[in-house]
DNA sequence: GGCTTGATACTCGGATAAATAGTGTCCGAGTCCTAGCGG
DNA sequence: CCGCTAGGACTCGGACACTATTTATCCGAGTATCAAGCC
């Protein structure tokens, strides 16, 4: 009774977010090998089409190649050393800020002076610092990093999953 | 053309959160009087109804106090140098995390051991620290600072408000 | 004149609809591989 | 036996429904104020 449960729902990030992650993380296993979306969803269990409308944006945002046809499929573009957590993230959501200031201060009977046009209100200020600081740490973390810290705690996974991709 | 346009919106914050942050200001600036929602309301040029329910999460999250019949309204509960806005986003969007992880790797074919017995997975362990450090940006401001800034630029506009709010 | 008492107006609070974004699915366009046919 | 050609199967990509969340609104419950009547 003490939570918040009765009124509001929250933001959270969109599903597809930590589908690409757990995508590109196996592409990078693949080693260069193509991937269909169709494999790459019944690995996690997930509805394929959909899967595929998330690649489909790793694609627009140059993270990932297709290629149509057999033997065709999804590719890591780059190094996973040079693929950020930020990129993916950027890819699927969108790079609109979380909070999107609509200048109450500018408007009201009180119109408390033109601030929007010599800079950002306060708590613009402080939500895009923070905003700041998570982007800054998504943009510090590579796909290879996140393949590392797999490999400590698991480290035939990358090579099992290469295996089960890979066959036919 | 370059952009993602076709694909997806984007999370984005509730606008509650931004009406909440202004209304706490304004209390702020009234100084403990009671003011009622509809003047916030107009002031900010809100839908006044919509307007109470976000000022009923910031008064089940203890950040508020109202007081119904004449006379009435909203007042702070506390210093305006003791409530953060990390506190004010969690009371209108709720505690739960942005990222929700769902445990892919412990599912599928491959079943990569049962990891969630152990510990977080990589991914979601990078989602943590980057929101993580987001709430610490967030509970490092207040709505003092907040005050502070708006009078730094703008001195004459919490004066302005507090008559505007308190007249009759 | 002071006090009781009733009505009134104002406030919040939760329950109830409309709009928007996220989720999920389907079918068509394109491409490569494969198998058959002819030279 | 080798090259050409036609068919087929597999892939992605965008267009089309469905569900959940956000946004917005309304009406009822409660309370302090105000005014009138009574002592």
């Amino acid at each position: 009774m003490g939570s918040i449960r009765g009124s509001i729902g929250g933001m959270r990030m969109s599903q597809g977010v930590e589908w690409a992650l757990h995508c590109c993380l196996d592409l990078a296993w693949a080693e260069g090998a193509a991937v269909p979306g169709t494999r790459l969803a019944e690995l996690h269990e997930l509805p394929p089409a959909y899967l595929t409308k998330q690649l489909q944006a790793l694609t627009k945002a140059g993270i990932v190649r297709s290629t149509p046809g057999p033997r065709g499929g999804y590719r890591l573009t780059r190094d996973p050393a040079e693929v950020t957590v930020l990129e993916v993230v950027t890819a699927v959501e969108g790079g609109d800020e979380l909070f999107r200031c609509t200048d109450l201060l500018g408007q009201g009977p009180l119109q408390a002076g033109p601030r929007a046009a010599r800079g950002t209100c306060a708590i613009h200020l402080t939500m895009s610092r923070a905003e700041h600081a998570w982007r800054r740490e998504l943009a510090g973390t590579t796909i290879a990093d996140l393949s590392g810290t797999v490999a400590a705690t698991t480290p035939d996974a990358p090579g099992r999953v290469r295996e089960w991709l890979t066959s036919r």
